[in-house]
DNA sequence: ACGCGTCTTGACCATTTGATCAAGAATGAA
DNA sequence: TTCATTCTTGATCAAATGGTCAAGACGCGT
């Protein structure tokens, strides 16, 4: 019988649990120490499975980081993806700040995991940023250089204005070890949101 | 004879020299690829000496990653320490943020090897987070509260706020990678500069 | 030129680590 | 139950890498 298709992704109950597990673990020990820093071993033994039996599920380290890296700049970017042009566009951007840091907060491993891909020249997603990110950034500026045309927000700089977002959004994800030092004792999420949010959106609000 | 101190850092000239050269590689190095990513002997290449003699200046590997560390660290915050309160804010801020670009700019390796470190959970410079550098934030939250206070610029966070220069003004270091095929064709310096001062420093100005 | 202390290196070692493989255990459809 | 397929692992390997050491080269004040 044929094997309905050549690549198709899990198909077995152990499989798609095993690789669920892996994933999950990877992502964990990759964004804590680098993807040099990490060691196959780690990932085996924090998802309880033999280093054996977790390259019989991805044959090499490169491969399952690559699997990690993957599956966190798709849910990443999503936010992004929702900005809607027929919006308040205060409305749209305060959601969007404030869905980046409930991310941050959330998960900061997957920032992690981003900031070093890029941080080391990222060997790993050039493509990915020369095409599908550029698209959208292209299509983002787009929005916001329409609103400014039409008067709703101040003139600035699309792309350094979506930068900025992103730096300062990741910033309490990438360096919270930073932040929680120099914020101690600690703050509430929605308090830091509040901060962010105005700082961001302060200039930006017409007359 | 007694060597007049135990420990005074550099003596003989050969031993000045090759010190400096040691840690220029080791800064290029250790950015590029982390701690655990970089290996000695891609150090002792780089610099022309062979791995031997290169550990014959820092007998380990982290010995040498915390010199190139502290090194770093100084000269990093120097420009945040110069913000004075007796002068005009937008003046000052203006000044601290496109220094802050111009070292980007200049030097991301500085930037891209303490960002690592601290994405990795800052285990050699806790100490230096904890003191140092927290009192240098407090110390320069209470002159943008002063300027607050007397009505200078508009209510803001302090910590979030200078959180904010950081973070924008190291992610065109950290993410040079991503501005870079983002921003194609290349902006120049000075418009960069513009921007980020406009996007951070507009929502303060008072009406 | 002498001689002491500094500098340099080839050879070597121990450990870590990514990856392989053959053999056996578990799974599940018929 | 049967048995082909999938899953699991102990043992093992080769390469990379941090670090050591003894021996010799060199620099420099005298």
């Amino acid at each position: 019988m044929i094997k309905t298709k050549a690549k198709p992704a899990a198909k077995t109950r152990i499989q798609s649990e095993n690789q669920d597990l892996i994933l999950k673990a990877a992502l964990d020990v990759f964004s804590t120490y680098g993807f040099r820093g990490a060691t196959v071993d780690q990932i085996a033994v924090k998802c309880g499975l033999s280093k054996p039996n977790l390259l019989y599920y991805f044959r090499r380290k490169e491969d399952l980081y690559v699997a990690v890296l993957e599956q966190t700049l798709t849910q990443w970017l999503a936010p992004l993806r929702m900005l809607d042009v027929n919006n308040d566009p205060i409305a749209e951007l305060t959601r969007y700040i404030e869905t980046k840091l409930d991310m941050s907060f959330a998960n900061p491993a997957a920032s992690k995991l981003f900031a070093n891909e890029i941080l080391h020249g990222a060997p790993h997603v050039a493509n990915y940023l020369k095409g599908p990110l550029k698209d959208l950034v292209e299509a983002k500026s787009a929005v916001l250089r329409q609103w400014i045309a039409e008067n709703k927000i101040r003139p600035i700089d699309p792309r350094h204005f979506i930068f900025a977002i992103w730096a300062i959004t990741q910033h309490y994800a990438d360096f919270s070890v930073q932040v929680e030092v120099l914020l101690k004792p600690a703050e509430k999420p929605a308090a830091i949101k509040a901060s962010v949010v105005e700082i961001l959106l302060r200039g930006l609000k017409v007359a």
